[in-house]
DNA sequence: TGCAACAGGTTGTATATACAAGTGCGGAAG
DNA sequence: CTTCCGCACTTGTATATACAACCTGTTGCA
């Protein structure tokens, strides 16, 4: 059983303990060496292993179960959640990808791909202090030539130190990053909006037209990475989420 | 300020303390007394307070942040965070519940609630034959007497036979149909609109404000039941979805 | 045999303590 | 006046300790 790896007895990366414990158990699960009912190391067994306290590894357990990766049972221990309870998918969809499924051609310009200095809405959501440096870019994605989508996108250096020096004209910020930081957590909102007059020129929208605005946040180890604003013609676009609802729920 | 109430010196319940101190927090925000970006107590002062150790206040926090509902600035403080950042699980949000969970008050008026023969779009969508008859409704929701959905639905009457007969005063359609269907599957659709005249009135918009138009259709034992379009005021409104892509994928 | 009590493992909570790190302020030094 | 240092306050983490509650298997008694 791999649950308590030999090989790795001290914790010292930058990290929190805590931390390290849950991603150690996490990296596990998702390479498929913890499947579901499972059980995982009890606290005791981690503080023995990892000479860390019962509060520290108490977290770690707490938090993942609380993350839902993880049951814990009093009495009992901690086992490996069914994954199905978490199976809604709605799909980070690559625009490129899409755009070719229609049978179409794709192409990017890139605006803007700089470094510049955090606000503080863009630091905050990416958990970063203000006035961070952090990669910006601006992106224009068109379907035979013609433009439909802005992307205005900020990134956390540190998830993509090489960030800059990408291409985006053959590989979108989307499939990069989701190639060197995979994709863990998404959040979305969605917004109507009037878009203002640049924004217009980029997508050829009339000045009545409505603009829907998809902000998306993506996390990779528990990391926020990138924040990215999508800007849409209102009327050209649609969005699709498929899920299944949970089922029947026994905890809480 | 209502950080801390006098009146509550001891926590005594059969809730953990930490509980406690999380659902004090909790309902301040939801009653609309602690606002966005408004502080909160700082660990020390929920110490002195409520005579708690300095762990407790600091775990009860900890997971309001974690969950949403505060932001934790080392050095600063914690505040309320920004309603909009709340990750929430993309689930077929019931708006009553979502505005009774605000606190506030939820009223419906029912525009229409009728037999009619469905056309092309929505005979198509529920997979029936054209000119089938459908029930359909028309449905304005309240926040505070403030309108701030348009719910246009129509349903399949095999799937719902006794629609009509309810008072959606007292009950949504949501609640109703979800009671009778269980819901196996939804597909969203998202774009902006502008509304007509008739929609504007409806929801106090001003004319050169976008909406937000979400149509939703449901399944349930394989068959399609409803198709709804939800209108919101643009800028005032916010969809939010979390989810956590597939782990290694296995199924299908 | 049947049942109760117990022991030992597990998670859940609570506390006191300690140190690190981030922030902002004021006062001292230049 | 400006700069820098230190202090006070904040959150973040880590530890040792304690007790409660829960579960299981075993032991011992009737």
């Amino acid at each position: 059983m791999p649950l308590l790896n030999p090989k790795i007895r001290h914790l010292n990366t930058g990290q929190p303990r805590y931390q390290q414990v849950k991603t150690l158990i996490l990296e596990q699960i998702q390479a498929g060496e913890l499947r579901p009912n499972d059980r995982v190391p009890s606290e005791q067994e981690l503080v023995s292993h990892y000479g860390i306290s019962r509060m520290t590894a108490n977290r770690a357990l707490r938090e993942l179960a609380s993350d839902g990766y993880l049951v814990r049972q009093a009495g009992i221990g901690t086992f490996v959640a069914d994954l199905h309870a978490r199976s809604q998918v709605m799909e980070v969809r690559n625009i490129a990808d899409e755009i070719r499924q229609r049978g179409h051609l794709h192409s990017a310009d890139v605006i803007t791909l700089e470094e510049i200095t955090a606000n503080r809405i863009v630091s905050r959501k990416l958990h970063l202090p203000d006035q961070s440096p952090v990669f910006h870019s601006v992106i224009v994605h068109r379907e035979n030539d013609q433009p439909i989508q802005i992307e205005d996108r900020h990134v956390c250096p540190t998830a993509a130190p090489a960030y800059l020096q990408q291409d985006f004209t053959l590989t979108t910020p989307n499939e990069y990053l989701s190639e060197i930081a995979p994709l863990q957590t998404v959040e979305h909102t969605i917004r109507a909006i009037i878009p203002d007059k640049a924004a217009r020129m980029l997508l050829n929208m009339t000045p009545d037209e409505p603009g829907l605005l998809i902000r998306r946040r993506t996390w990779s180890n528990q990391k926020p990475v990138s924040i990215v604003d999508l800007c849409h013609p209102g009327l050209r676009y649609e969005l699709e989420a498929h899920f299944e609802p949970q089922l029947p729920v026994t905890t809480e």
